[in-house]
DNA sequence: TAGGAAAATGAACGGCGATTCATTTGTCTC
DNA sequence: GAGACAAATGAATCGCCGTTCATTTTCCTA
């Protein structure tokens, strides 16, 4: 299979409407087919869900979908670029209003991420098991969704090394990859078992600790 | 889609064959297979690779895998399997020979997961996309090898609690996960981008130290 | 309220690809 | 070298599912 063309603007198919006030119905089924598929993709992973699954939990017709999205890939991107950029709103967001230095910040940052995708467990599913079948093909098209949010992740570093709290021998891109991995491998493990509410804090106290200080004694 | 049953143990598949010296062509048609579908499946991920391709990678008849192999999502969790204990043994091996503290111990073991997996970039592709697609399923089949993975990396922070080297205050379960997600991660941008054998050492440094003294100037 | 256009529907199509199995090839024994 | 058994083959099968499109429904305008 291959990955789909660009060529079409996703985000504005089917502008045919008429533009008036009435923009509602059209983009509330596009909204639930996004929700549905959410769902679907959570429960079963995309590649062993049916396009008409994906319609039934939408409640609507399966020819729908089609009115939408190009295509099954398409939706799935479509999927991945509306959520991730909820996310990385919200996470702006909320970081703007932190006060402090760099250690209130990062550990906003860790707490942020763990409670707003585990506000949706389906989202948490969905992010961290579809997110990597798409690196796959961040060499063809690079998801740029996700680069924003590792912007954000670059960013705060960068600010903590120009206040000087941070140490500066340490490459910014990387640095902000790997504390994405490790957040995401153990949202991946909270996703699948069983976490509760008291969890998230400790495990995100835990994260943010030796982000900052490191495993050692000091 | 339903994931595989394992009444039948995969491992010993069609052991019908008479027991004398001569496992040895079975043995390696068994291994030539392993092999295609490793070589397949980075190129094209797991849902995207046809059987038939699988086969001719192999240089063996499409139906030829069918007697190795159940089918093609078992033949996925054999890949799996064979390639992490691969793993897990060259790992355990070389941190045996490693001398020192948990600074060398752990900086060997960034290291070696690095070099191990970048030897042969089909598998870094492999492990980073499809692990996770397989740890969707962790929840029908808990992954025994990638557990014996964690375990080493546990065992390792365990040891450097006991010799007072490392805090206490930290669960060694969840440390495990998070440095994995962290290499992995960084082993992920590796992989999909040009990586010269530098890149790895420089890595490889960061990731250790960060690990061990924090990002926070000290 | 008629007419027409946009939106939605879902049954049917068509291609694909995992799996099967009748047949062939290889190997060992007497 | 013939018989018997195991291993390998790959063409044919068959069910599945993404996609299409002829038809129906909704909704607006005059």
């Amino acid at each position: 299979m291959d990955w789909p063309d660009f060529e079409d603007s996703r985000e504005t198919k089917r502008c045919s409407m008429a533009q008036g006030g009435k923009q509602r119905g059209n983009s509330e089924k596009r909204r639930r087919i996004l929700d549905g598929a959410l769902r679907a993709f959570a429960k079963k992973g995309f590649y062993n869900t049916k396009v008409s699954e994906i319609a039934s939990e939408a409640g609507v017709a399966d020819g729908t979908i089609y009115l939408y999205f190009k295509n099954k890939d398409d939706l799935l991107i479509s999927l991945f670029e509306d959520r991730m950029e909820w996310i990385n709103n919200r996470l702006e967001q909320e970081l703007e209003c932190l006060e402090g230095g760099f250690e209130e910040k990062l550990h906003g940052f860790v707490r942020m991420h763990f409670l707003l995708v585990l506000e949706n467990r389906d989202l948490a599913e969905f992010i961290t098991v579809e997110l990597r079948q798409s690196a796959k093909f961040v060499k063809e098209y690079s998801n740029p969704k996700f680069g924003a949010y590792l912007k954000i992740l670059q960013s705060l570093i960068e600010e903590g090394q120009a206040s000087g709290e941070l140490r500066d021998d340490l490459d910014s891109r990387i640095m902000s990859r790997a504390i994405f991995g490790a957040l995401d491998e153990v949202l991946l493990q909270m996703t699948l078992g069983k976490t509760k509410p008291e969890d998230v804090e400790v495990r995100t106290r835990m994260l943010s600790d030796i982000l900052l200080h490191g495993l050692c004694k000091r």
